[in-house]
DNA sequence: AAGAACCCTCTACCGGGTGGAAGCTTTCCC
DNA sequence: GGGAAAGCTTCCACCCGGTAGAGGGTTCTT
């Protein structure tokens, strides 16, 4: 297998806006919205203008993707990088954060088992109109 | 037991939207907004504008209330009512809906207990950046 | 007849993106 | 080297399911 190209890792490989959507998954309208949201902060802009985001950058849309898939609202996850990039260990922020979201899951569990025996209900309740006035 | 008031029931009670919201508990606003969705038609409007609303509307608003908390969409409920309206017995529709919905209910249990094992996992995790650089 | 309570329409805003237009920059290929 | 294609930029508008407020007309109570 040939070497991937040049001889020393560069330290500051500044992908694209494209390339960080590639290895993420994520579109590019929605990091770019991320940005905007200062949720994520690019390394820097080139000279034209580019957003050139680095592997820390990376890390913290791995870290934006999951939490928002788990619901995590975006002023929250602001707020957990925030501190995050302060260097401190956030460990009772994430900590409290989390624990907050396993609850509200625990409830939404709890809610949409309810509804499903609603529908259950429902359905049943429902069978019995099928002599009233069959549409066929 | 004492019969309900009057002599003999009106045949139109004529409600206005304000009664309505209390009877249903729905805000004012949001009969309004189901209203121009197509959702809900009132009766007729009075001379002066107002919607009149009857009985038949508070049962609509009874079932557009039950499935909104179960996420059925507004077109979803507005095909629903439309077919219920028409007269003719909508088990069929109403049960193909309810069915996708206890299908996408299942699934998104599924989806967040996989997120709470996911948060567990998470939370495990990062106990062990506590001996790191602890914030206090 | 006044004032409160009620109702109307219209416009704008929320979150979390998504789509498209118009205009640069970079890359690719001949 | 030159032109096309891909990639990037900003900006504006739209989606859902409402909700808030402005500005003005109507009905009810006193």
């Amino acid at each position: 297998m040939a070497r991937q190209g040049s001889v020393s890792a560069k330290p500051t490989p500044s992908l694209r806006i494209g390339e960080v959507a590639r290895r993420t998954g994520l579109p590019v309208k929605t990091i770019r919205y991320y940005c905007d949201e200062g949720l994520l902060q690019p390394r820097a802009r080139s000279e034209s203008g580019y957003r050139l985001f680095d592997e820390e950058n990376l890390a913290e849309l791995t870290i934006i993707r999951s939490l928002r898939a788990m619901d995590v609202s975006i002023p929250e996850l602001a707020r957990i990088l925030e501190v995050r990039r302060a260097g401190v260990c956030n460990c009772s922020v994430l900590k409290d954060s989390i624990a907050a979201k396993m609850e509200s899951i625990n409830l939404r569990i709890a809610e949409l088992a309810a509804m499903k025996e609603e529908l259950a209900r429902l359905l049943g309740s429902w069978q019995d109109c099928g002599g009233l006035k069959p549409d066929r």
